[in-house]
DNA sequence: ACGATGATGAAC
DNA sequence: TTCATCATCGTA
């Protein structure tokens, strides 16, 4: 089973998309070559009071796509050397996204995007095959008592409301 | 524990 | 235009 995952997935809940996509696989097509690996662990932004979330500094040139339509890509380059692959989630004009943190076999969102050659150049794209990353319904289903809720990674900053939040979703085992 | 490394946003 | 900050990772 391949079911292509459309922006009616992304317009949900932010915090339910990112418990939902694990499981799910990325598909990455590169010089024709399709790669895809399976979501296991993933981060939600949700809300422009979410201190968390680069959106809480409201629109900017940077955060602008994640008040977007729900489907794109909200791609960013941390410290200098690792780009962050997130899906926007949400209405259009409400900031959320989903951060892919972790996938089977890779930990680490940096390493994951430097496998699957993801940069800049997919942030506002949708996920859509025509784009060469989007992302699959395969028929893998976690169980809710598979799921381990913790709080976000590198986020101390946030304050100790949001920082403490359990918004990062993975699978256990 | 820390440095690499560059975009970002806010202050000036 | 300068400055501190950062959703990380590899090496120590």
């Amino acid at each position: 089973m391949r079911k292509i995952l459309t922006q009616k997935f992304f317009d949900r809940d932010t915090k339910v998309v990112a418990t939902d996509l694990l499981g799910k696989f990325i598909v990455r097509k590169i010089r024709g070559k399709e790669v895809s690996v399976m979501i296991t662990e993933t981060e939600a932004y949700d809300g422009p009071k979410d201190l968390a979330s680069h959106a809480s500094k409201g629109m900017t040139k940077r955060t602008e796509v994640m008040f977007g339509h729900p489907g794109i890509f909200y791609i960013y380059l941390c410290y200098g050397m690792y780009y962050m692959l997130n899906v926007v989630t949400g209405k259009k004009d409400y900031p959320a996204a989903v951060l892919i943190r972790g996938v089977e076999g890779k930990n680490g969102p940096g390493k994951l995007t430097k496998f699957l050659k993801i940069d800049n150049k997919f942030n506002k794209k949708l996920a859509i095959p025509k784009n060469n990353l989007w992302l699959e319904d395969r028929g893998v289903k976690i169980p809710e008592n598979n799921i381990k809720k913790t709080p976000r990674i590198g986020v101390d900053y946030a304050g100790p409301i949001w920082s403490k939040k359990k918004f990062r979703f993975l699978v256990k085992g």
